[in-house]
RNA sequence: GCCGGCUUAGCUCAGUUGGUAGAGCACCUGAUUUGUAAUCAGGGGGCCAGGGGUUCGAAUCCUCUAGCCGGCACCA
């Protein structure tokens, strides 16, 4: 007999060969159908895998949440793939995980991609399987055994997959009833009847290398989203509705922030209002930069593509780079006629080197060290076209980029400094980021010795920060670092969830090699400095994206483009509003004035629609007693206040989060 | 760059099996002087993304190009 040791305490005996389905069904009848699988000393395994002996279970049911989603989900991919393999024969399957919000399955079609037309016929597919409540069974098998399956069924992704598994792993497969099956490392629910089949649904199509590598065959992916119940499903799609209200390529063209098109796609014409919004960035960050110990500088667009030969950037990074003739073309009817020895500049695409040349400039001594460079810098990066997004990924970007030189015994204090400068700027927008540690790529400069040190200064200098928490989403990410250094990435999150990088710092060693920086040391020689890359906002075009998204286009008072508008009742308060106006205007105050002759609910409701902060209301009545009624945005009550009183509320809400008292 | 989809008035979108383009909002004009989320009436506005085909005839079908959207890959 074997021991089964429960969450509550009690010790069950049950024979050998049994499993936790069993012990559920022992418990009683109720518990047997709503167990969905099992934990086995902390492992979660299939309700039919039997013990291997005296275990401690917990059995997993619909309250277990997570592991009940993840379980479902998992599923679903499963059904998935047999729906479409059955709708669809000849089409082989690969790979389908769970999501963080439901599953994907990624096919290699048989005649043409799938589309989105395609989607209601495989749910119904799938509704079917559901139907049927078929077993999914777990079955171990050998490596040859499953090859030969795959190659027998013409799955050849599977089997190459099948091929390269890992010597000691144990490989299973899943039956679905007695007519499908799939590799999978599991578990699964007991039978698919266990999902709910108005609780997904297939969200979209999409293409996807096969192994992740653009080298490999596309495959035709499927998306779903799944929960186990209706009432989740469709509180998901409210929010997916919802965050799409919030999206600010739709806030920047209704709000008139900005636009984009297509004779100059992926850089953005900035109209009044958002540049507004870009100006108080500014000023923010100059206003932080200047306490800080950075100086401002400017520097080249455009420079000798020699000088981009010896940074490096030339041989790593000139597919992204827009190239220029040096050379005054000759003109015709046909156009430009550029020799073929022209000389060639480039359009920045980053603003390092430019800052190394300021550096290099004089002689430096370790007493100028740390010196802190800083550009609001434009760059140009030709991106693959498939990479753009409205604000948030362009070939035109200016960035808040500063370069920190410094000594090797430097490098931990500035990173840190660093890190509390960050999180002030972050907080001041009330953001809340994720931190993550990029290390060492495949392909980089330097040696094993340079890279540890590297790695350790960044992960020493957060853990003093105390950042490396969970709090802060605190992971370290093999290989994803710059060929040149490990790089500390901030991470926002964008309306529907999407992360987008925004600050970072990285400590190079490569660049001040390459372009021969040095400086004069105690020792009267010429060191090597180290150099900081790094940036807070990111790009100005990226930060305000998601702060559109993030305030859901309601800027706070200190950044929204017009502050007040100050709205008439009867045009016999035209000239009182006019005063108003001019008084708002001599405290600073960015304020427009509707004197239209309409209703003043339609102006509350275009004002309101507008996102305008604050609206002014004046009738006969304040006109005469010199007074304001004042409505804020999203509220329906309306403050009384004599002109001078609304001044000073205005003005103390219109300061920017630094320069509050 | 790759896969799928989309592109009709300033904006949001209709447009039947191919038969010469429509609504709401916005805009302009007139009336209305109004107390907190849309006053009424009239008017102007489109090379149906661009090129090339098929057809007596194309917004509609085919094709190429561009941009956009969702992913993938990329992202110093």
């Amino acid at each position: 007999m074997l021991k089964i040791s429960l969450p509550d305490g009690s010790v069950r005996e049950m024979p050998a060969g049994s499993t936790p389905g069993d012990v559920a069904a022992a418990i009683g009848p109720g518990l047997a159908k709503a167990a969905l699988a099992a934990r086995v000393d902390g492992e979660l395994v299939d309700l039919t895998r039997p013990f291997t002996g005296d275990a401690a279970l917990a059995l997993v049911t619909s309250r277990d949440e997570a592991e009940a989603l993840e379980l479902a989900r998992h599923d679903y991919a499963h059904v998935l793939a047999e729906a479409v393999q059955s709708l669809f024969p000849g089409t082989q399957i690969t790979f389908g995980p769970s999501t963080d919000d439901g599953f994907y399955y990624d096919f290699a079609p048989k005649d043409r991609p799938f589309t989105d037309e395609d989607l209601p016929a495989i749910e119904a597919e799938m509704r079917k399987i559901i139907a049927a409540d078929k077993p999914l069974r777990r079955e171990v098998w050998s490596r040859e055994q499953l090859i030969s399956r795959w190659k027998q069924q013409g799955e050849s992704f599977k089997a190459e997959w099948a091929a390269e598994l890992p010597e000691n792993e144990e490989l299973s497969v899943y039956w679905s009833g007695d007519d499908w099956l799939d590799m999978c490392r599991g578990p699964h629910l007991p039978s698919t009847g266990k999902l709910d089949p108005a609780a997904f649904k297939l969200t979209r199509v999409s293409g996807a290398y096969w192994r992740g590598d653009q080298k490999n065959a596309m495959l035709s992916r499927i998306y779903g989203t799944g929960w186990l119940n209706k009432k989740q499903l469709d509180a998901h799609l409210t929010r997916l509705e919802e965050a799409a209200k919030r999206d600010h390529r739709k806030l920047g063209q209704e709000m008139d922030l900005f636009h984009l098109q297509a004779e100059a796609h992926g850089s953005v014409f900035w109209h009044p209002k958002g540049y507004l919004i870009w100006r108080e960035l500014e000023a923010y960050m100059r206003r932080a930069i200047d306490d800080s110990g950075y100086r401002e500088v400017k520097t080249p667009q455009v420079m000798d593509a020699r000088q981009w030969e010896q940074s490096g950037h030339w041989g790593k990074y000139r597919e992204n780079m827009f190239v220029i003739p040096d050379e005054v073309p000759n003109v015709d009817d046909e156009g430009p006629i550029i020799s073929g020895d022209a000389d060639w500049m480039a359009l920045k695409p980053m603003n390092c080197p430019a800052h190394v040349l300021i550096f290099k400039q004089g002689i430096k001594s370790y007493r100028d060290l740390p010196l802190r460079i800083y550009e609001n810098g434009c760059c140009h990066r030709n991106e693959p076209h498939g990479a753009l997004h409205g604000l948030m990924r362009v070939r035109q970007f200016t960035q808040d980029d500063a370069h920190i030189f410094c000594r090797e015994d430097q490098i931990v204090d500035e990173v840190q400094k660093f890190c509390k400068l960050a999180d002030r700027v972050y907080k001041d927008f009330g953001f809340t980021y994720s931190i993550k540690l990029a290390l060492r790529p495949e392909q980089r400069f330097g040696s094993d010795e340079m890279w540890d040190q590297a790695e350790t200064e960044l992960r020493n200098a957060v853990a003093a920060a105390g950042l490396n928490t969970e709090e802060f989403g605190w992971e370290e990410l093999p290989g994803e670092g710059a060929f040149y250094a490990p790089k500390l990435e901030w991470h926002l999150t964008d309306a529907i969830g999407r992360t987008w990088q925004v600050g970072t710092i990285q400590s190079d060693r490569v660049l001040p090699e390459r372009l021969d920086a040095s400086y004069i040391a105690e020792d009267g020689e010429r060191h090597r400095p180290v150099m900081l890359h790094r940036a807070i906002f990111g790009s100005y075009e990226r930060f305000i994206g998601i702060l559109i998204e993030h305030f859901a286009g309601r800027m706070p008072l200190w950044l929204a483009p017009v502050q007040a508008v100050v709205a008439t009742i009867v045009s016999d308060a035209d000239d009182y509003a006019r005063e108003v106006e001019a008084k708002l205007k001599a405290a600073g105050i960015r304020v427009e004035t509707d004197l239209r002759n309409e209703k003043i609910n339609y102006k509350v409701r275009e004002h309101s629609v507008a996102k305008v902060p604050h609206l002014l209301v004046v009738g006969k009545r304040e006109a005469e007693e010199g007074t304001v009624a004042m409505r804020t945005l999203g509220e329906q009550q309306q403050d009384f206040l004599s002109l001078d009183e609304a001044i000073t509320r205005l003005v103390a809400g219109a300061k920017a989060p630094d320069l509050r008292d």
